[in-house]
DNA sequence: CCGCTTCCTTGATCTGAATCAAGTTTTTTA
DNA sequence: TAAAAAACTTGATTCAGATCAAGGAAGCGG
């Protein structure tokens, strides 16, 4: 059983109900049976961070992983003159760490506050090498993953600056949408959970370019900027018609696009 | 079992002796019980492809799944226009194929001569639900692909062309290394896969600033093209200082890089 | 509420890679 | 083995996004 211990960014509790837990049906505990269940409980520890802390730096030893139960974060991997690419965008429910190896391989950041449910790296391995429902989930949820690597190294490699912006978009609503399990309807509004400096270092643009894109997309009418973290998409159809892929953006709904329109 | 079948790209052969297949040990099987290894020998087809034949196409159905065997392949997706962006290169051992979906999301491109070891995606799953040799050596593939795909967004969303061309090489170098269970010494050679538009189609550039940067890089000394399809690397570590990412690709050795100059 | 800092926007200019345009070399085919 | 096609290289020009520079708006700490 875990002792209580506290760090620099984080604070542990046992006071934690998994059955009131946000991501209980999609995180990697999301299919075990009652007995790993309670194994799990056993061994969890649920730590916060605060927005703009290291969850985990690349290089480190990686000791724990785990849940992320609220709020997002961000993988990141920085070339040697500073230059920095966001890899990765972790919602809750997400996985974080890999299992079989022992160093980390990319930073982690909180973009807001973060809370997270976690294992020590070994106890977590146990559970895995045990149990079939775990590493079949993980498999699972590692191949969704590597699949939505995939299609962001297209809008990487190829989109221009308005595509990579748009495509930013069409993500964040996807996301809003399998999370709150929430049909899409022609209307959309999206939290931004980025500064712009984070959306540039995530679109491998600069943080200018993305501001002119911003208001372009504005001046077109595609998009609304209500403050400085929400925008409002009042044609998510329009939207997705820009990104270069719109057949990708409206596939992806897993075909629960609502295309009824009069909803604004 | 499987009835002897042809057609217009491949040719399926019972004649295949698992004993001496070139990813016995790395394959997704490669981790099997002697049963469990029956049960594959039992199900497998064995099917060529030509060179710049599609193995798979998105968007299709996915009907089955396997190892690639010989050669080499790629992945592909487009945008609605036609620009088109590499995003996955597939080697001897690499599994293709993503259990538990039914739709092909990516173009699979044989780069080369390539043969596979495919089997109906129905019988696989049976055997990935009862094994957990093989459902855990899927894991370990898919996350080493998964970690691989992110630092190449690396790439794609931050260096300059030339650093792009020396990480391609890099990633070359070390699949060769890795294969061939081989030592990198200060020189290396290497067969080229690709044609340089496939090249460009890697890198998110034009095939004209591939050239470029392929001459550039032999007049700095830090290449020599030995014919269209083999380039010769006389110093591996002056190489990687080239990719602003050295750190990483001395690294990604894990250990084996072998410092000994005067190989020459 | 004020001043400070951080975040964001907009403008002017520059630059690396794209595009357009020939050529050259290699491979294929007849 | 000659002709045609495909693959590659190099040069001139253009352009999207980076860089450099300045100012404005929002959040914050005292």
């Amino acid at each position: 059983m875990q002792v209580t211990s506290r760090d620099a960014t984080g604070t542990t509790t046992d006071k934690f109900n998994c059955s009131v837990c946000p991501v209980r049906d999609h995180a990697v505990c999301s299919r075990c049976n009652p007995e790993e269940f309670e194994q799990f409980k056993a061994i969890r520890r649920i730590r916060s961070f605060s927005k703009g802390a290291h969850i985990m730096r690349a290089g480190e030893p990686m000791t724990s992983v785990g849940s992320l139960t609220r709020g997002s974060a961000y993988l990141r991997r920085s070339l040697e003159d500073g230059r920095r690419q966001m890899v990765g965008l972790l919602m809750p429910g997400d996985f974080i760490g890999r299992p079989g190896r022992r160093e980390v391989a990319f930073d982690i950041i909180a973009g807001t506050e973060v809370q997270l449910c976690q294992f020590r790296i070994g106890d977590f391995e146990r559970i895995l090498q045990a149990s079939p429902a775990v590493s079949r989930r993980l498999l699972e949820m590692t191949l969704d993953e590597l699949d939505a690597a995939r299609l962001w190294m297209l809008v990487l490699g190829r989109a221009t600056s308005r595509e990579r912006l748009t495509s930013l978009f069409a993500l964040l609503v996807q996301h809003d949408a399998r999370h709150m399990s929430r049909k899409i309807g022609i209307s959309a509004k999206i939290e931004l959970p980025f500064a712009r400096s984070d959306i540039a270092e995530f679109l491998g643009l600069t943080i200018e370019t993305v501001s002119r894109r911003f208001s372009d997309l504005q001046g077109d009418g595609l998009i609304r900027i209500e403050g400085r973290r929400k925008i409002l998409i009042p044609d998510y159809l329009a939207l997705i018609a820009e990104t270069g892929d719109s057949e990708s953006w409206r596939h992806e709904f897993h075909g629960e696009v609502c295309l009824s329109s009069a909803v604004e």
